[in-house]
DNA sequence: CATAAAGTCTGTAACCATTACAGAGTCAAG
DNA sequence: CTTGACTCTGTAATGGTTACAGACTTTATG
């Protein structure tokens, strides 16, 4: 299964499968005589798999260790939870401070009356 | 006054100003003899607007047009309004994606009955 | 069978907003 | 006069892609 073939089916952009092989993400494929990569199934469910965790958010980073975890079953799934809760705590941070910014936005924002640049409360309340 | 005294009084890292100068964000300053850059009070009244801006989550395009409005006392403060409601709607955005984004791994994580990687479900939810 | 179109390859650069560094020059204090 | 702190320029790294250019291969059509 050549590369086109292989973003269709896992939904990953050429050029993200190709970047993914690259950093290391994703395992080296076979090559035909004429250099095009081969994927076999594993490579797709791999890029499923990245793709899924990459719309959760998940880092390049913590996909790979998710990935190399999947190598050794045997193991406690503990670094897994964590990798997870250390994910989801960093997302209720994120969540948290932009809540707070669309809090001071809203301040500044219903400061203005619409008047002129001159009087605007909100270049004002940037300014400070 | 020097570079290092304008990022004491601005906050803003000697870096960042630099950075700020060169992609046209800070008017240009003024050269010592030696070449050193020499810093007015209204470059630091601009770091300080630039940063607080940038702290509300303002795209360096976004302040850059909120600065040349600011040039314009007499314009209409609609533009400012406007950027600033449509940088709003972006926070919005961007916390419903968090939300649904934690309530997924919430529910992902809840599975998770902490026994080995081989019957992990975060590992399998990623999967699908 | 020839040619055109579609696919693939590598390598490099762009995006955004910084930050970090190397190597050179400048300035103030001891 | 030397040391140390400061500043300069230019370049590269960060993360996660995406977008080329230019060359090559494969497939489809005439």
């Amino acid at each position: 299964m050549k590369i086109g073939e292989a973003s269709r089916l896992s939904g990953c952009h050429i050029e993200t499968i190709r970047y993914y092989e690259r950093v290391g993400i994703l395992s080296p494929t076979a090559r035909s005589e004429s250099g095009y990569r081969c994927y076999a199934d594993h490579h797709i469910q791999q890029l499923r798999f990245i793709l899924h965790a990459r719309e959760l958010g998940f880092s390049l980073d913590d996909i790979r260790e998710l990935l190399s975890l999947k190598e050794h079953p045997d193991l406690s799934c503990q670094a897994v939870d964590s990798i997870t809760d250390k994910h989801l705590h960093g997302i209720r941070n994120r969540i948290r401070h932009l809540e707070s910014l669309a809090r001071e936005l809203r301040r500044i924002s219903a400061s203005c009356s619409g008047g002129h640049i001159a009087e605007c409360r909100i270049l004002e309340a940037l300014g400070k």
